[in-house]
DNA sequence: CTGCATCCCTTTGGATACTG
DNA sequence: CAGTATCCAAAGGGATGCAG
């Protein structure tokens, strides 16, 4: 037969939720960090890096990558002896930080009014 | 067994970032589209399901007893004969929309300004 | 200093089937 | 209709080591 037979599997049709793909682009981890760490100006590598104590070099290089791919951020290389990358927000990876702003707002309204933010288990060292 | 080896596997001690904590009463996959697509009004289970084809049924209910527990939505059991089940944004989880709005805008332009969002590279041998 | 390659493990979302 | 329980597979991130 000509059918397709699928049995659990399928190649992943795009998901047409227009929400989710007009997200994507702060998808991965700590990518909203990194833009967030941003905002101020300019950072090297390995400022980010200890800027995010949690993350790992290699997550941090990919979110760099995937960022500037989508034309949030912007990457320098500066001619130093040892050589060091600058990385800052393009004209619209600014726009995104009021954006980010709104949502903590409410995110933190959610967590000081009491409400139990699923991590009532905070009180961990 | 009592004792469980652990290679190079700690207990993940909690990230210390707060942007990161802010913003994960939207995490979980199509968090935000079930959000959003209470924003016009009470919506009902097999209704989300509807408005969110990928989404399957197991992620629909998780996703909605987090959002719940996290205080933005609220569940209302209709005592019809068939039982039906409403669900609707909180006070505080309606405030969650023009955010959202926010960073899809930031998004739409993103993709609207020619970038490649990350999906130019579809053509891939 | 940057950043990639590898390996491995955890997470978590999808499919399916079943219950109230 | 609403929701849960299982199983399964893929994605993605952490650690480490190496390279430019």
């Amino acid at each position: 037969m000509a059918l397709k037979i699928r049995k659990n599997k399928s190649p992943d049709p795009p998901a047409p939720c227009a929400l989710t793909h007009c997200m994507s682009f702060i998808s991965g981890a700590w990518a909203p960090n990194v833009i967030w760490n941003l905002r101020e100006g300019p950072r090297r590598f390995s400022e980010l890096k200890i800027d995010i104590p949690p993350i790992s070099a290699k997550v941090l290089s990919t979110r760099l990558s995937e960022l500037e791919k989508r034309g949030i951020i912007e990457r320098n290389v500066l001619p130093t002896s040892p050589p060091s990358v600058e990385y800052k927000l393009t004209q619209i990876g600014t726009e995104i930080i009021p954006a980010l702003d709104a949502l903590v707002t409410v995110g933190h309204k959610l967590k000081t009014r009491g409400l139990n933010v699923d991590e009532a288990e905070v009180s961990r060292s």
